[in-house]
DNA sequence: GCAATATATATGCTTTAACAAATATGATTG
DNA sequence: CAATCATATTTGTTAAAGCATATATATTGC
């Protein structure tokens, strides 16, 4: 099981190619979020979501990291610049969108009351690096 | 054939995910090129060339210019800042890819001597903006 | 000047592989 | 056993490659 050589550029574009995908890069952003909590905001089905959090995995974008039964995704910046300042260019571009902020919006409204989405008990969002979510 | 209505962020990425399509865009860079140059250096069959390009243009990502019997691909900037800005890094990120050298070098080798390389009378690749060839 | 032809490029078609969605099932933890 | 998440399977769609062919322009012969 050799580890992938060098950093697979067309790979990394594919991973960006599915608005599922960009999706959930745009609802991660800074943050460290659970599986449930994608689900919960996009409205789709749990396989789906994890099938896709897989991919963006593989392809170096996301890593995942276990809490008890939650599991938790965040993007981890790629180890090359160029690609690093893409996502971070993507990521902008995503802010823009209108149906980006819509999800960032729900996202934020579930996480001040996650009764309410069917969330009850699971782990908050949490920014990876040093400040706090700003919304909660 | 309605237009369309905004910049497509899945179908820019698709079209950035496949590697002939970045060998392509690494051959113009800034320069406006003839088909047959593409055909030529990639060493790949002409329609294989003809599709990507076609893929390309529907995704926005270049544009091509007649001149009698050559067709001229040049990269257009997308209307979209975020989108030009990822666009400019993967040409840089682009020049830094031994293959992609290698790609450019065969090419500006292909503009000193074209006819060793079966490309007679094709016009050369040009500037698009104003400076000249620099290596011609 | 016009028909025939050659050159450059695009498109149609077929096969095959990758991928997305949906459903069901398996694995891990509490 | 329940909850959370991952994976297997099936199906439909997209797309890539290879081959043949069509289109557009230029050139040649008469």
């Amino acid at each position: 099981m050799a580890r992938k050589a060098r950093f697979d550029m067309q790979q990394f574009f594919q991973a960006l190619g599915d608005n599922t995908r960009l999706r959930l890069l745009n609802l991660m952003g800074e943050r460290e979020v659970c599986v449930c909590y994608f689900v919960e905001i996009l409205g789709a089905p749990q396989p789906k979501i994890s099938r896709h959090l897989a991919y963006l995995r593989n392809a170096g974008i996301v890593s995942a990291r276990r809490e008890g039964k939650w599991m938790h995704y965040r993007i981890v910046m790629p180890p090359h610049v160029g690609a690093t300042q893409i996502l971070r260019q993507t990521l902008d571009w995503l802010e823009e969108d209108k149906a980006m902020q819509s999800d960032r919006a729900r996202l934020t409204k579930a996480c001040c009351s996650p009764a309410k989405y069917d969330l009850e008990g699971a782990p908050l969002p949490a920014a990876v690096s040093e400040q706090c979510c700003e919304a909660c």
